[in-house]
RNA sequence: GGGCCGUUAGCUCAGCCGGUAGAGCAUCGGACUUUUAAUCCGAGGGUCCCAGGUUCGAUCCCUGGACGGCUCACCA
């Protein structure tokens, strides 16, 4: 190192690049017809030497090219140091002519080189993969190692674009709401808690976009969506981190029927692009997207799954019914939680194909309109992809007294102990009292629609940087 | 939060019945002028996750803790 830094700037300023590796690939014929003299920077991920010459793959953020360093092309005291003391990590740029080895390795034949970065760290070894730990502690080297993994986060990155111009194209306007918010609301989940100290407040991270989205159809904004990060204080596993991304979406004058269509629309447009002709492969399941989704009843479901119609029974039956099929009861679930889990347990596993989930009842959504034909159920769907939600929408709830009541119904569940209750939002109601239009609202889970569209069962695969708990804890070895 | 499994070199991992530890890659020294996981010769590198306990002796057995993986519960 020492040796080094005095002959050479270990970190210099920038680099005059004339190609990327992909451009080096498309444009050998002529480059090397001409010899063009290029300039190439990138990162070395091996060392093969053989005396007087030397051999560096150099990887850029698409690919490897070769470089190829010659004890006569160099002279003997500039190739010494470059044999001695480049190493896998560093950066460097080469500066050269483009030709094919033997082998047929495109390769460039160095003329001179600097370096960009010396790496004083070694990368990890290169015929294992990381372990999934590393992987997630350490993006970085995964995504230096590994080719796949870069990918797999461009995807990502497509997807959200594709997602983007799929409501810019339907005049959607793309906003922006509070991460932090005095009252959380919009789901059903407990929050994570800050504090202001100006306004000496507490501060919640937004579990949902939902209340300040539709404040924005009462303003006139007519179609709204956002994708955002919300923040649940709940346990993480495979398919839970604690921050994750949302989409949602409202638009005026839509019941849940057009928000159906449209979302149809959505996931269809992404299979088609991210998958094999509009079909996916998940977890071995094969899925086709070009055919009409399935449209059930969350209460037909039911009744098909249980063998009779459970609309008309009373809770006592339904929990005998529930109880038999294996569904553990809990003291204090009612009717529609009890109806839920038996969903849960009996259907949602065998929706593999897209299927929507229509019209559930009503003490599970409290923010969704009442059926317009049915008694006791609201207008609402979710779409079911290899057995998990993935989107979740309703007619949305505009009555402002009918909201007044179902937020009292959720205190009440509160001040009974359900910590997940939903807050009554004493400003979002005034908002809705000066009128909100029939709106349409869906939300979509942004990383399980990626874990869907690139085939991977474990939300960590998806998330640059997954929640971790750090490494030192404070307390470790006491 | 519960259950099961794991934590050993920079990385990926072996380690038998309790006797103070190994491999490959990486690193360092040497050989080699077209290599592809280059090859060949040699060397260095360890708080065996932490704290207790049992034992003449613990990487190994026991207890507790931390972190991780799978899974169940909760949730999206």
């Amino acid at each position: 190192m020492e040796e080094l830094g005095r002959h050479v700037d270990l970190y210099p300023y920038g680099y005059d690049r004339t190609h990327t590796s992909c451009e080096l690939r498309d444009q050998e014929e002529a480059l090397t017809a001409s010899e063009t003299v290029v300039r190439y920077p990138g990162r070395i991920m091996a060392k093969r030497g053989t005396g007087k010459t030397l051999f560096v793959p150099v990887w850029d953020g698409e690919g490897p090219i070769q470089a190829y360093f010659r004890k006569d092309d160099l002279g003997e005291e500039k190739f010494r140091l470059i044999s001695k003391l480049i190493d896998i990590g560093d950066w460097i740029g080469v500066e050269g002519t483009l030709f094919r080895t033997r082998t047929g390795e495109l390769t460039i034949a160095v003329k001179d080189f600097t370096f960009l970065a010396k790496a004083i760290r070694p990368l990890p070894e290169k015929y294992h993969d990381l372990s999934l730990e590393n992987k997630s502690r350490r993006r970085y080297l995964d995504l230096a190692m590994n080719l796949e993994s870069r990918t797999r986060f461009r995807t990502r990155s497509a997807i959200l674009r594709e997602i983007r111009s799929f409501f810019d194209g339907r005049d959607f306007l793309e906003v922006e709401t509070p991460v932090l918010q005095p009252l959380y609301g919009g789901a059903t989940a407990r929050p994570f808690t800050t504090h202001h100290n100006a306004l000496d407040m507490t501060l919640y991270l937004r579990i949902a976009d939902e209340l300040y989205l539709k404040r924005l159809i009462v303003g006139g904004f007519e179609r709204v969506y956002e994708i955002a990060k919300d923040f649940r204080n709940e346990g993480m596993d495979r398919t839970h981190n604690p921050e994750f991304t949302m989409l949602e979406c409202y638009a005026a004058y839509w019941d849940y029927h057009d928000m159906m269509d449209l979302t149809e629309d959505l996931v269809r447009t992404l299979a088609v692009k991210f998958g094999d002709e509009g079909s996916l492969t998940y977890g071995g399941h094969e899925m086709d997207f070009t055919q009409p989704f399935r449209r059930i009843t969350f209460m037909g479901a039911l009744a098909e799954a249980v063998g009779r119609d459970l609309m008309p029974l009373a809770t006592d039956e339904i929990a005998a019914i529930a109880g038999e099929k294996g569904v553990e009861l809990k003291p204090g679930m009612g009717r529609d939680k009890i109806l839920d889990e038996l969903f849960s347990l009996l259907v949602e596993p065998d929706l593999i194909q897209p299927t929507f989930v229509m019209d559930h009842p009503r003490e599970l959504s409290p923010l969704a309109k009442a059926h317009r034909e049915h008694e006791g159920l609201v207008e609402r769907f979710e779409l079911f992809v290899a057995g998990f939600e993935l989107a979740n929408s309703f007619s949305e709830l505009n009555d402002p007294r009918e909201q007044r009541r179902r937020f009292l119904d959720q205190k009440a569940l509160l001040e009974a102990g359900d910590d997940e209750a939903q807050r009554l939002d004493e400003d979002f109601l005034q908002a809705m009292e000066h009128g909100m239009p029939p709106t349409g609202g869906m939300g979509m889970g942004i990383d399980r629609l990626v874990m869907l569209l690139v085939d991977t069962n474990n939300i960590r695969d998806v998330l640059l940087f997954p929640h971790m708990r750090p490494e030192d804890a404070p307390g470790a070895g006491a």
